[in-house]
DNA sequence: CAGTGGTCTAGACCACCAA
DNA sequence: TGGTGGTCTAGACCACTGA
């Protein structure tokens, strides 16, 4: 394992163990460069990621202090996958396909989707049930050609987890947006919505490859009283 | 000035300016390294800010991408203003400052904000217009004792850049939150809600300083149908 | 295989904070 | 004033890409 990454991984536990209590510093970059017998510029790459956590907030002339922050965190943020979201959270949840099939790519789903026209996509349906009530309907494109050999199965368990391990696919970024939308038929149809409910919350992503290409395209539609997303934000430029 | 802000605001500019097109690779490492007499190291910093930003995408052995993005986002995240995003996007806004108080912080208002009980906030209601309809209701806490001599000008105008530019104050970091609740009364007061709407957008955070002080929180209340929130957002740990 | 970005070293000087 | 983090240098070797 590279060096950073045990650091980093060494004071992420610390950290969340509570062993260096919130409001406390951290060692000195010095000390740690010491301990860990590196040089400063390596701790300071794990300490960088640490900031951008949110897990320490570091301050010249005084050091690097652990900040609050409960770990719980709802986030579409982050492009964490469903599934990983629910074992993080524990969540009584379930996952239907509903539809998943294979579509060509003609001029309004590559507009949608940004995937070339002319080539083969996954379309995959899946709706969420958590606690008893099917709460997010997820609606999934994924580049036929990045992975020829996705099944259904995959689609019931978790998808990301396929593409990473499987694969060995680098996922890079993602363009999202939250938008509120009228609640469609199909929404009524699928979610347990409140029956006064006129809207949905209204999830959608391009994600990217390193080499840029744009593989998928998710739309998800959540009952607007179990959305929540919560962000850690950063001002300066790091 | 910094060498790597140089760097950062030279390929910054050369990218929104178009000089680099999308899809281009920017001149290698190396090359800006003897093109600004710089050490790679100093380099690389600036281009981590660039790919943060989600202006390129790195890719070992072959180089740093140009990525598409239209740079005009919508963002509650990244900290930025209303009065900020009102000058980048061009808005015909406005803004009524509807309560301008002073109030003692008692348990309620400590939970809240997560001020210290027994000193004072200044509690600043705005309500925004833009394009003629109001659309959003800003509600600001703000702690006396870090910005004491704030007046209803300030908050007519940016808030922000009186913190940051008279004041000199640092802004660390926010911890936010998005969810959809029930439209109050006062929203209907306040806002041009439709009339069967029942529900509005709220966006709560807390700000903190590099001493990790709170000393802002802010709760938003936007109609449903011009709410928009856009991210970017990368899946590895940088 | 040449060139790219990723990791790492062992220094240096500076700005800032707290005691 | 001593210790902290912020910036910077001039190297080195490695992993990876594309021709």
């Amino acid at each position: 394992m590279k060096k950073y990454e045990q650091i980093l991984q060494a004071l992420e536990k610390q950290i969340l163990d509570k062993a260096i209590a919130e409001g406390e510093l951290i060692p000195s970059e010095n000390t740690l460069a010491m301990r860990f017998k590196t040089s400063r510029a390596t701790v300071r790459q794990a300490l960088k990621i640490l900031e951008t956590q949110g897990l320490i907030q570091k301050q010249q002339g005084r050091g690097s202090v652990v900040i609050a922050r409960e770990k719980v965190n709802f986030p579409i943020s982050g492009l964490t996958s469903y599934h990983e979201l629910q074992d993080m959270l524990k969540l009584d949840s379930l996952t239907d396909v509903v539809v998943f099939e294979e579509l060509l790519i003609d001029e309004k789903l590559a507009a949608l989707t940004l995937f070339p026209l002319g080539e083969t996509t996954f379309h995959i349906l899946r709706r969420r049930r958590v606690d008893g009530a099917y709460v997010i309907l997820d609606e999934d494109y994924i580049l036929k050609s990045v992975a020829p050999n996705l099944t259904r199965e995959h689609a019931a368990t978790s998808i990301y987890a396929y593409l990473e391990q499987t694969l060995q696919l680098t996922i890079a970024y993602a363009q999202k947006e939250i938008t509120i939308d009228f609640a469609q038929p199909t929404d009524y149809d699928l979610l347990d919505l409140n029956t006064d409910d006129r809207h949905v919350v209204s999830v959608k992503s391009h994600v990217y490859l390193t080499d840029n290409t744009p593989f998928e395209y998710t739309h998800s539609r959540h009952q607007v009283d179990k959305f929540r997303f919560t962000e850690f934000a950063r001002r300066t430029k790091y």
